[in-house]
DNA sequence: TTGCTAGAAGATATACTATAACATATCAAG
DNA sequence: CTTGATATGTTATAGTATATCTTCTAGCAA
């Protein structure tokens, strides 16, 4: 994991991204529009979270919407359909790095070079449901986010 | 744990939680002045989070400040002393209710009736600490929030 | 073809959350 | 008494999010 927070080959793992989530949206029989693919391309294209301000400053260049209910239009259906997390601690949009598949994310959040790394917490979530399930509250969603120092700025900081 | 969402002597409850937090503000050289200690009250008084305006209102009515930097900076001063927490998925606050230890919270927020419950999330803290660490990442904060139904919510439901 | 329907996007306005910046007050230490 | 530290007052504004109503488009049915 944290491949977000090294070099790699980074056109190639955005373009995978985007084809993943072309199968996926034609699975489960939705519009992966335009402006949804543009969207999800603009939070690909950083391994890092951004508001829904920032989408949409990248949105108006290309033409594809004006206003803020467009970028937060697009970005809803991202989380909806398991293509991007929502960060609530930064009011941001990370796009989901484990495929669409169902998982309980858990996010390192780099204070200094604000790089986000998404990683599964199964047994995180083990333990709260079992405390829980105790309480008789009955569990639908889990946020699990970590601020802190990566690698790389940790290095830098040290230099 | 989960006191939050039975019932339970309220008045007792508060005035306890203030009585410590009086103590534990006298031992760190901070001022637990009437602002702070009121809107540490208007939290305790409900087992729910507040937003900062909610806060404010109550603030307002009680003659203790009209701006929102008053309730804000109340909130800061409460959160960085480890006597309320932000619930992130909330942009919302609530007050501790585990003494002020240090410890890892993790909130469980019902969705019908806004209660939340903390509890201590030792094991989950855990986990993700061999993760960030596998990848260099060196953490320093951790939120844990879960979104449900508490027991009384899915009962009246089912009733 | 026409018209219906549903989902998506456009457009306007506004609500909600948070902080910057500067001024004032209070009090204890030097 | 002046200085410095902490807290509060005040004004203005920045940043985040959603409600609402309209328009468009594509697919489908009559």
């Amino acid at each position: 994991m944290a491949r977000e927070f090294e070099h790699h080959d980074h056109e190639l793992c955005v373009a995978d991204a985007l084809a993943a989530a072309e199968n996926h949206c034609a699975n489960g029989g939705v519009q992966f529009t335009p402006v949804r693919r543009r969207v999800l391309e603009i939070l690909l294209e950083e391994h890092r979270a951004l508001g829904a301000y920032d989408v949409l400053d990248r949105l108006k260049e290309d033409g594809l919407g004006s206003q803020p209910p467009a970028a937060y239009r697009a970005l809803d259906f991202l989380v909806k359909n398991g293509l991007a997390h929502r960060i609530e601690r930064l009011n941001a949009f990370v796009a989901c790095t484990h495929g669409p598949t169902d998982h309980v994310p858990a996010f390192l959040i780099c204070e200094t070079c604000n790089a986000v790394a998404e990683t599964v917490s199964q047994t995180a979530l083990g333990a709260l449901d079992e405390s829980a399930s105790k309480a008789g509250f009955e569990i639908s969603q889990v946020v699990v986010e970590a601020r802190g120092i990566c690698a790389p700025c940790r290095d830098e900081a040290g230099a």
